[in-house]
DNA sequence: CCATATGTTCACATTTATGTTAACTTGGTT
DNA sequence: AACCAAGTTAACATAAATGTGAACATATGG
């Protein structure tokens, strides 16, 4: 078990409510944890993150937290600003 | 140099406001084109598609030829209705 | 403890993807 | 040619992501 699906379990035992919105829908909230631990690992704060991206914290927090969907370039943007890159297959 | 790149190397001798998008933006062109390989390999029309998706034949199409941007959601139906299934990563 | 940095949540504004309809084009068939 | 299926494009409506500011919460160091 990764330390995604440690935080995942970790968190859906603390809500039931992200359990249930993690099981049924899109794999968006795993997005947001995937992002979170991207933005973690690459040592910057939220604020710095919002800066980055001309934006505000406040959406930063609701990304890695709340958002039910997001778009590709917001994808790739948030990646980018961490260092990282988006990769999208259709398998 | 595969089925993708082949398709997109055309429609960029023919469109050269197409090369111009697709170089400069997201990769969401590209997106587009993998989602339109991925339907016709599955042997099925814009229409068929869109009654699935209880959408129109046209909003296919646009995904398909013109957006610029795509939502995650959207993107995890659209696969899932041609049988397949979409894979993020961040690298 | 207090203070400060960091993160969360809410409400409302704005932007943009998507829904929808209709007209048009393209490609293939007879 | 005329016909038909499939795809494209444009215009407008609607829904939803993102922008933005403020208030609140939660850490974390002094």
């Amino acid at each position: 078990m990764d330390d995604l699906e440690k935080y995942i379990s970790k968190r859906k035992k603390r809500s039931p409510e992200f359990a249930k919105d993690f099981e049924s829908g899109y794999n968006d909230f795993k997005i947001g944890v995937m992002l979170k631990q991207a933005r973690e690992k690459a040592g910057i704060t939220q604020e710095d993150l919002a800066k980055r991206l001309h934006t505000k914290k406040s959406a930063i927090s609701r990304i890695e937290t709340k958002s039910k969907d997001i778009r590709l370039s917001t994808l790739e943007k948030f990646a980018e600003a961490v260092g990282r890159q988006i990769r999208v297959e259709i398998i």
